[in-house]
DNA sequence: CGCGTTCTGTTCGGCATCGCACATACAGGT
DNA sequence: ACCTGTATGTGCGATGCCGAACAGAACGCG
């Protein structure tokens, strides 16, 4: 049962006009992503777009060693294989599912077709690119100058949005892993958010409590990401 | 005096078909960037794209306070301004003259119609574009996780590459600016290099004394940067 | 109920970098 | 020859994070 126009949830696909977002919509199948799965490794060959709608996904870069690093994340507000929009089929980051759900997925091909048939559809997508980048950059003079807690705080901030949910699953280690820091480093840093009531945790469900606290406690990172989101998808 | 087809020496330009590239040659006029000057600054409008070619231009994200960082560089290998490919005339980074010397530039409105008329045109800069990306993402791993020493190798590396020279301009204040750390921390790391007969500095001209060594001493971000613009720039 | 697994909390010494302050060295102008 | 500004070098304690190891706590399964 394909979804209905209303039931999509894609924010990005939502901006859309109607008739090239139906066309897409109907050329999709629902799928139904797993905790840390991966979709796509860096330098592979991209097979499927995808729009999220309850999942969100983390990109993620390697330093050639086993280290690595979440420099983007997307959910019902994007789609990733974006770089098909620049002519590209092969994808620069690892595409890891961070929270579990359905998204909407599309082969290569037929997207590609139905980018040279509606040049609204491409310039969105074009608009999306612009923002996610700049996410990337944003993400990357965050991680030089912010401590970890104010990094966990525009983490969870960002997850929030995207898991359209004040209660997620995630755990230490895993943000460890997101954030390039030890387990250990998270702990601390949870601990001290959660003392302050900002958040609460139990073995995995983390949940927020005060959003305005974090976003205080939080670098001014999440909220320039928000004003570029905000500037430039309208 | 517009320069000849051959005098060019933008290698992005001359990867565009003939044609093309005349008209565009023709449409730029020559600049000549100073040391430090700011191109622009994020947020604000696009006024021209640049394409260096004896200069080289730093591209660098703040953090909210003063910080701030280097997330990419544009030499005679790439261009400015950019993101008009993606139909968005603001600029994602500020964008700081590194190396001074020759540019060709034009002034936005010409630039997109030439877009509008070349798709060849448009394809090489879209590629350009995820590479570009690709190096921002693989800075933000480098920055976690590599030493300053290692980083300080392979920013002399990409300069160098960008400089078509072996010597270039640059103090440790600056390059601790660029890197993110202390002028000390550079000066330190510098001085590491020098010892090992790898470079050789004096009162800011740096000149690069032993490439292959420095290959080595760097992190592998350098060689992963140069696969992704071989592999999708063929 | 008991047992293994997963998740979280704590501790230890070590290290890269920080911020600050001060010392030296070279270059160019007068 | 001197003086001034810019560039580089050194020393200090502080800090945030590292790697490793271990202890407790919650859950899930037989």
């Amino acid at each position: 049962m394909p979804p209905t126009p209303a039931a999509i949830g894609n924010r990005l696909l939502a901006s859309v006009p109607r008739k090239d977002r139906q066309r897409i919509v109907a050329g999709c199948e629902s799928v139904d992503l797993q905790l840390g799965e991966v979709l796509v490794e860096p330098g592979e060959h991209i097979r499927h777009v995808y729009f999220p709608t309850d999942s969100f996904v983390s990109l993620t870069t390697t330093a050639g060693d086993g280290t690595s690093l979440e420099v983007g994340l997307v959910g019902h507000e994007g789609m990733l294989g974006i770089s098909l929009i620049l002519g590209v089929d092969v994808a620069p980051l690892r595409a890891l599912v961070q929270g579990a759900g359905m998204t909407l997925r599309m082969s290569t091909a037929p997207f590609r077709r139905e980018l040279e048939q509606s040049p609204a559809l491409a310039r969105r997508m074009q608009r999306y690119l612009f923002v996610l980048m700049s996410q990337i950059a944003q993400t990357a003079a965050c991680t030089r100058f912010h401590v970890v807690e104010q990094r966990l705080a525009r983490w969870l901030l960002m997850t929030q949005d995207r898991a359209r949910s004040d209660e997620f699953h995630v755990t230490h280690e895993f943000l460890a892993f997101l954030l390039g820091v030890r387990r250990v480093g998270v702990t601390k840093a949870a601990s001290a958010l959660q003392q302050r009531r900002l958040i609460s945790y139990r073995r995995g469900n983390i949940k927020i409590l005060d959003r305005r606290g974090l976003e205080a406690t939080s670098c001014g990172c999440y909220a320039t990401d928000q004003a570029t989101y905000a500037r430039i998808m309208v």
